[in-house]
DNA sequence: GTGTGTGCAAAAGGTTTGCAAGAAA
DNA sequence: TTTCTTGCAAACCTTTTGCACACAC
């Protein structure tokens, strides 16, 4: 997803319609060389820059909602009070530093195949994500 | 843990005064055989069954983060809007069974080692968590 | 024209805070 | 007595909702 049109397709193809407001956040979010992490107060700090006019917060929540769901964004959960968004979606897993509270990502391949020994019947697994907690070193 | 006289050693050797409300809390929470998750909710409810008088929400939360901090509980969030808390403090980890809401523990034994091999200098690993989201087979 | 999306403000939900009263040291 | 803890209600913050208007199709 590259410029407008393209925002514009992707939008229509997963049956949303492309506004003005779903357009402008495509923009913010993924129109960048690189994929990132943010919470919803950020990008909502960073649509105020970048937009002409302002979009309401029940829109950017009800947006960023429909790409989670649309597989655009993945959700990442720290604790209770600290939930981040991340556009890239491809299977991978994340450090979290506790001093800067920052993530950064780790490649799949930066991880030796996952094995979980253990089944439950019945049931199939879905993701496997890591978190990996780290810090300063003393 | 396993009755009131060590909840009080507890609570004290940690540096926490050991009130009615903490015993009864530390009670609900370790007396039992098997290790569980929950919410605040659900705590909240648990006690206003086995508990004779009513303990308010702000000491609930109180006691709840208190026992996060010396690590008595541990925090696992799904997402922005459900957190459980595991009075597992053991390092391992967990399935989540996204039909259920529920979450089911994976042993560290249950996991083949898990190596990352990418390293951010400067920064220690305290901990490395695994949520794996599972669902019913089709 | 029809139906979906937006914006606003109000409501909800969950968590925290401030302070007076109570309990532990 | 001093310090910590509790309980209550109010405050707070984030997220959701309801509804009228606007926009995409």
């Amino acid at each position: 997803m590259k410029n407008f049109i393209n925002f514009t397709e992707k939008l229509r193809n997963s049956g949303l319609r492309p506004t003005k407001q779903r357009i402008k956040i495509c923009e913010v979010l993924f129109n960048n060389e690189k994929t990132f992490h943010f919470t919803i107060a950020e990008l909502v700090k960073k649509i105020q820059l970048e937009a002409e006019k302002k979009i309401s917060l029940a829109t950017v929540y009800n947006t960023v909602h429909a790409f989670v769901n649309k597989g655009y964004l993945k959700e990442i959960s720290i604790n209770s009070n600290e939930s981040y968004f991340d556009t890239n979606t491809s299977d991978h897993h994340h450090f979290y530093d506790e001093k800067n509270n920052e993530l950064i990502d780790i490649n799949k391949n930066e991880v030796e195949l996952i094995k979980i020994k253990k089944n439950i019947p019945g049931k199939k697994i879905n993701s496997i994500e890591i978190l990996c907690r780290i810090s300063d070193k003393k």
